[in-house]
DNA sequence: GAGTATCGAAACTCAACCGTTTCAGAAGTG
DNA sequence: CACTTCTGAAACGGTTGAGTTTCGATACTC
């Protein structure tokens, strides 16, 4: 299963390696603007007025295109709705600053500072939502949540070398008590999430952790 | 606004104080299993498909009833929503153990031990999702957080007074510390919550708070 | 120029679902 | 008994939305 999260029709049919300059069909090419906007228009609805009012023609609108436009290059509101999701995943990279107290910010800093506002907020929720249901969903959000685990591991590690933290400390907790307080804190708190809260959390379980 | 909380209809009308015997009008009385029947089904429906997929036709057949037994009780799908959700909300009362770590371990186990259950993460996540867009859902979400809050309160002055947390200690951070991890874990992780996990992380949190 | 694939807009088909109504019975009142 | 209110089942009306099709126009290749 490729699934729906590749575009086939745009891939150049199986012909053999051409030479690499795109425009060999004839008629009128495809508007390459009209892939973003519809992808951002998607996210915005969604934003806007969560999975349940979700609807194609409400991004068409938004994105000030045709019904038509849209199903010529996604086969259906769902993979319409996967692809948006995954271009908002981050790509957060590792940090490595020489302390764990400033790569565990930066880790997180990169993971909720735009989550806070209430856009995202609804999104997540909805994602969230959406993936106990949709396997595909599910799919998506493990992987960016194990991409978060990968690195957390990464940054404990390298802790541990330099004896920052005891030698049997679990990552995946860490991660817990560290992302765990900031999500909360979005999702049910409703509260903002400024660079201080962030500090105060990671001190808290980095001296809760040590010893 | 009473609100759709409240079904108006099973009220004795506005007739003053009569003798307590219900009984009192013609007809075939009301099935009152089919109240918590119907209640029952709309918390099972909600748990297996999410908000998305929930319709009332489902919980007839789920609940063995005819729609219109539902819509004499209910004024509308979103009215049974509310009050199916409203049954589902626990009363958390105030522990007094004698230990902050006690207090905290009580307090928590009480609201994520039987949320580790998928029907109820499912719709843990679900009303969560729902409450950013509807109003009446996020008042009820935050009634319940803010119960919890007032436990979290409670607990941390009397911590205070006994010597075992910083005079200065939040007890609303306190609350997104150990809260936090735990729902995280239940909705982004996916692992389960066992008794030793709510203790671990008071431990850490309370260790990581003092001085 | 002829031919082809795209564009936005609008109309269409079809299915799902909310909420109402109808119906034949059942369960109470007097 | 007559009368009233509830029951589950089924059908109905109305709306909404997914996905398709049609349309005149546009942009490209040959």
């Amino acid at each position: 299963m490729t699934s729906a999260t590749s575009r086939p029709d745009t891939a150049a049919a199986q012909a053999p390696a051409d030479p690499p300059v795109e425009a060999r069909r004839p008629g009128r090419p495809r508007d390459p603007q009209a892939d973003a906007a519809i992808l951002q228009a998607t996210v915005e609805v969604l934003c806007e007025h969560g999975f349940g009012a979700f609807t194609v023609d409400a991004v068409a609108a938004h994105a000030g295109v045709g019904k038509a436009t849209i199903y010529r290059r996604w086969p259906s509101r769902e993979a319409l709705v996967l692809d948006a999701a995954a271009t908002l995943v981050p790509q957060p990279d590792v940090p490595d600053t020489g302390s764990v107290r400033d790569d565990l910010i930066a880790l997180m800093s990169g993971s909720f500072e735009d989550a806070a506002s209430a856009n995202k907020q609804q999104l997540m929720a909805a994602v969230t939502a959406e993936a106990v249901v949709n396997p595909e969903m599910k799919r998506l959000l493990r992987d960016y949540t194990q991409r978060r685990r990968d690195g957390s591991a990464v940054v404990v590690r390298r802790a541990i070398e330099r004896g920052e933290l005891p030698a049997d400390t679990d990552p995946d907790f860490l991660l817990d008590l560290i992302a765990g307080p900031l999500f909360y804190r979005v999702q049910i708190s409703g509260r903002p999430i400024g660079d201080e809260v962030v500090a105060d959390v990671v001190d808290v379980v980095l001296r809760g952790l040590a010893h």
